[in-house]
DNA sequence: TCTGGGGTCCTAGGACCC
DNA sequence: TCTGGGGTCCTAGGACCC
């Protein structure tokens, strides 16, 4: 999807179409700034002098979509918002609205998968669809069924999209790229030479910044270049399993198939602070964000019918080094006090003694919570027990999850 | 006043079992 | 008395993706 966030905020505020919008960061609903002042309009004829500029925002968040005017100002996903408001000051900002985005992820890919079943998910904008055996889905290079796929995803809901037809995965996800916003791309085995060996090397889906830094200081900069080595050296350089794969991507070779269907491994839920916070000077605040990201990851569980083994933390500290520290169960559980528990014991075998500026909870090892293999015989759950360990915590629980 | 949140997969060492 | 492998699970960290 084009500029998926942003675009789905355009069309409740069509006013915005052509200026430079960017989505992210804010916690407070758009609703709630706007609406008190222009209660009596519809949403369409808010005055666009009445949305909050960048240059105003204060806050840690980065952007999640730029529209495609704010992008000409170097503004992009990813980036700080504080940077983006020196690139582009006047730029309007709009939070998140996970929900209305989620509808129009379900919307535009129900729409797919009634022309075409085969449909993998990557993530909430992003598909994968395999033609192969789609009636038409051979004609003119698969052209027509990707135009088919984008007129009747924007009949529907309004909004475009960019489609990459190739042989396999890896070569799509490039060719997707090649003619955005609303543009269809259509790259053949043949092609890979032309089209693919200029495009420097982190184009790749799968080399980020840390290998792209290494090529680099290796004098490789295009997939070309890749290409050109052999699969020995980039294993030498690489290891044996991303050396392999490397010198395979670099000549468009991917076998993975369309995967439909897909069980979660994890579930997890984490904040960043408006401040960093201290475990003894903000234990209070600290145990009160605790408890509800416990009661959060709880909640997700068993509304989508998990539950899980393992239970984890994550701590970011002030100097962006990330700590974890896992602990796997006895039993399967999605209840929020055994996690709350479970989590704060992995706490006591951090540092504590640096500021915070992220705190996280993670439930993994996750079965089906209607397919365990056998519930275990209750042991006593005795109230003594726990609450024995609770006083261990080293968080003050104000909430209180017992 | 740089730098979100929710994920997956891989690696590597150590424990433990056979 | 000295010295084996193979396999699985757990844990911590890290790269990468949307």
């Amino acid at each position: 999807m084009d500029a998926f966030f942003a675009s789905v905020e355009l069309l409740r505020y069509p006013q915005l179409k052509g200026l430079p919008v960017v989505i992210g960061g804010g916690r407070r609903k758009v609703d709630e700034l706007l609406l008190d002042r222009f209660a009596d309009r519809p949403l369409g004829k808010i005055p666009v002098e009445a949305f909050p500029l960048l240059k105003d925002y204060v806050g840690r968040g980065v952007i999640t979509t730029a529209t495609y005017p704010a992008r000409q100002f170097g503004v992009g996903s990813a980036m700080g918002m504080m940077k983006a408001a020196k690139l582009c000051p006047q730029a309007i900002v709009l939070p998140v609205d996970f929900d209305e985005v989620r509808r129009y992820s379900r919307t535009f890919k129900g729409i797919i998968r009634e022309i075409a079943p085969l449909v993998e998910d990557r993530g909430i904008d992003e598909v994968y669809i395999d033609f192969t055996d789609v009636p038409g889905g051979q004609r003119e290079g698969g052209r027509v069924l990707a135009r088919l796929i984008q007129k009747s995803i924007t009949e529907a809901t309004g909004l475009t999209c960019s489609i990459g037809v190739a042989p396999n995965k890896l070569i799509a996800k490039m060719a997707s790229e090649f003619n955005k916003p609303n543009g269809i791309s259509i790259v053949h085995e043949a092609d890979v030479q032309t089209k693919i060996w200029p495009l420097p090397v982190r184009k790749i889906n799968g080399i980020g910044p840390k290998s792209e830094v290494k090529l680099h200081k290796l004098h490789l900069h295009t997939i070309g270049d890749i290409a050109a080595q052999s699969q020995q050296w980039l294993i030498d350089n690489f290891g044996q399993s991303y050396g392999a794969w490397m010198h395979d991507a670099a000549w468009g070779r991917d076998d993975r198939p369309v995967v439909t269907e897909s069980e979660p491994v994890s579930m997890s839920r984490e904040t960043t602070f408006d401040r960093d916070l201290h475990a003894v000077r903000d234990r209070d605040e600290l145990g009160a964000i605790f408890t509800d990201l416990c009661t959060r990851v709880a909640e997700d569980l068993r509304r989508k019918g998990y539950v899980g083994k393992t239970i984890g933390i994550k701590l970011r500290y002030d100097d962006f080094q990330i700590a974890t520290r896992d602990q796997t169960l006895e039993q399967y559980t999605a209840d929020a006090a055994t996690i709350r528990r479970t989590a704060g014991q992995c706490l006591k075998r951090v540092d504590l003694g640096r500021r915070l500026r992220l705190l996280g909870v993670r439930v993994g090892k996750l079965a089906r919570a209607d397919e365990l293999p056998a519930p275990p015989p209750a042991a006593e759950p005795g109230a003594a027990h726990i609450a024995s360990e609770r006083t261990l915590d080293l968080f003050a629980d104000q909430a209180g999850t017992g």
